[in-house]
DNA sequence: CGAATGTCTGTATTCGAATGCATAAAAAGG
DNA sequence: CCTTTTTATGCATTCGAATACAGACATTCG
């Protein structure tokens, strides 16, 4: 039997191409970019180097293209939960921004793991990439200067509490959006007596959501009750436990402030589960707005970010950053929240 | 007043740690790396390498790398679709294992539009990656041919229709898991009209999981009703909608069949909307066992793929085919399915 | 003690495309 | 008709790391 091995062709190069052109090789590449010198080339050579290009299915290698231009056309985002889907808007728009500019998106995922967010600036270290987006939740401003430093590209992140000349900042007010809901649900909802689920203080959206529930609070004369709060880690189950806890006081607040959907939701099926009624015993307000949100029963009312917005501005600061290395110092983008009304309140 | 503009250092190379450690170029190649010539260096030299890279904080750029060695130690991977919680295992799974391998994998997101699955496999031709982990929905076998002959690396899918000698082949055995259950629907709930909500042939899991239904009608003495079967396009909205087209036809099955949770969810809350129970009035059965079939109530009877599972097999089909390059026959794996029991049927 | 072997390191080249510089041919100007 | 300018293209080098090959020196052996 004969052994017919198809010959394995090696991908044909821009030198394949001006020879089969009858060109030189730097030829072929002004064809095909879109320098100055390339508006000089001669139709006829023009034609029969797009001719060559098409016969031999020529494309340009992107890694030595970068090696000469410094420049990958790419830039990394590091998003806190792929499972969020906060999170997906916010990458698609990253990604839709990209595309305009010809850039590629390297798309990672810390699951909240201080472990994790290292490592992904590791990766931007030595893998090359032009900018970068992301969403530390445990780095700190100094982390995050030493790889600035280190790369001299451009990062953007999701993130208030980073304070460095170099890194853009986008963030969501949600101490103003807690304090106008919170003053919402007490003026208008009549309720006296509200609990709060939140997440250690360490995680960034922590603080900040606190702090606006105290200030609307105190506004109304009212004060958080410490055996009304409890804390999480974003999960659904942790919203569960947290509801559990709640309903071992002997005494349930009218209305729990819980800082993430998921973890509303927990509250809410806990609750349902040893027989409460939601909003009748107890009201619950999330926040992010979630797909899920609007699968419980009772809907969850909630505080909707705009992820796509948050995404857009992202990027759109990135490429701005891109395009004019001379800015030099922190830019502040601010993404707003709403409050949406819905059943469970 | 003086403008001290920082030093804009670049990168320090090799050549620059080889400078200060007083040797060439080469030598910190080797010490850097575990070729055989590494082992060859003296322990004097080594630490005088070392301790530069130290100082200089050197991180070897990878794009040179690769294009000296012409790998890019990176795969690509395509999904469906981002928000469906299904791929989010599955993408956790393909990353976990190329980290073991020292691998990045570069995410995309399809949308299930068949214009980005060729914006993907386009990008994958001039961005060298080694290869290639996909979902395609709409490309066909001999769409993904014509890729894989011009790249010349291995791409692994998710996609039992997809027949090409260079392309390995994860599938779920939906046909025979809608199967079983559909036989426990008829016989433990003794259902015998069962409508069906599907979605347009083109999308592969379709024709599959409709027959899986079809074939154990017919084993049973049933047969579907044409008046009960429903096109969606996976999103609940479109559930939704099939459950109202269902709702006029003027009677109801006893159960539906779903063919994905989020569809599924969207039956259940058109049919509560309109004041019908489920399971009471109308069974419903999903497939995949997303996170929130746990948050609709009555919470969702599915038939539970295995993400994580198909990831891990699809990541080490590939990296099996990395490191044996001379495999030349489609392999083809198994994923498998089990029925999972909650409240709606 | 000379040849053979082994140990360690340097030199030169390569990967594929971009680009500064040189130059040939054609067109314009005097 | 010869210089100057313009037009169109080629030559040589570069990016940063990997690697084939060569060579210097030390060691071993007959």
């Amino acid at each position: 039997m004969v052994n017919i091995t198809p010959v394995k062709r090696k991908r044909p190069t821009m030198y394949d191409v001006a020879r089969l052109a009858g060109v030189s090789q730097p030829t072929v590449s002004r064809v095909l970019n879109h320098t100055e010198a390339s508006a000089l080339i001669s139709d006829e050579t023009r034609q029969r180097v797009l001719a060559a290009v098409e016969e031999l299915g020529y494309r340009p290698n992107t890694v030595a293209r970068s090696l000469r231009t410094q420049r990958t056309q790419t830039i990394a985002m590091l998003i806190a939960d792929i499972s969020n889907g906060f999170y997906h808007p916010m990458a698609r728009a990253v990604q839709d921004v990209a595309r305009q500019y010809d850039y590629e998106v390297l798309l990672s995922n810390s699951d909240h793991v201080y472990e994790n967010e290292h490592h992904f600036c590791e990766i931007v270290l030595s893998r090359p990439v032009d900018g970068v987006i992301m969403v530390p939740i445990h780095l700190t401003t100094e982390d995050l200067g030493r790889y600035v430093e280190q790369t001299h590209i451009p990062f953007v992140v999701l993130a208030e509490q980073i304070d460095h000349p170099n890194i853009d900042v986008v963030y969501v007010d949600d101490e103003k959006a807690t304090y106008d809901a919170i003053r919402w649900l007490i003026t208008e909802g009549g309720h006296q007596k509200i609990g709060y689920v939140g997440v250690p203080d360490f995680y960034p959206p922590g603080p900040r959501r606190r702090q606006g529930l105290e200030r609307a609070l105190k506004d109304s004369g009212l004060s958080l009750d410490p055996r009304f709060m409890f804390e999480g880690d974003f999960t659904l189950e942790s919203g569960k436990r947290a509801a559990h806890a709640m309903m071992q006081v002997g005494e349930l607040p009218t209305a729990v402030y819980v800082i993430n959907d998921l973890m509303a939701i927990g509250v809410i099926l806990a609750l349902q589960e040893a027989g409460y009624s939601v909003p009748g015993d107890v009201a619950v307000l999330g926040f992010d707005d979630i797909p899920e949100a609007t699968i419980v029963r009772p809907t969850l009312s909630t505080i909707a970010q705009d992820p796509r917005d948050i995404g857009l501005k992202l990027a759109t600061a990135l490429f701005e950053r891109l395009e004019n290395p001379e800015i030099k110092e922190r830019r502040v983008f601010q993404s707003s929240c709403r409050l949406i009304v819905r059943e469970s309140t």
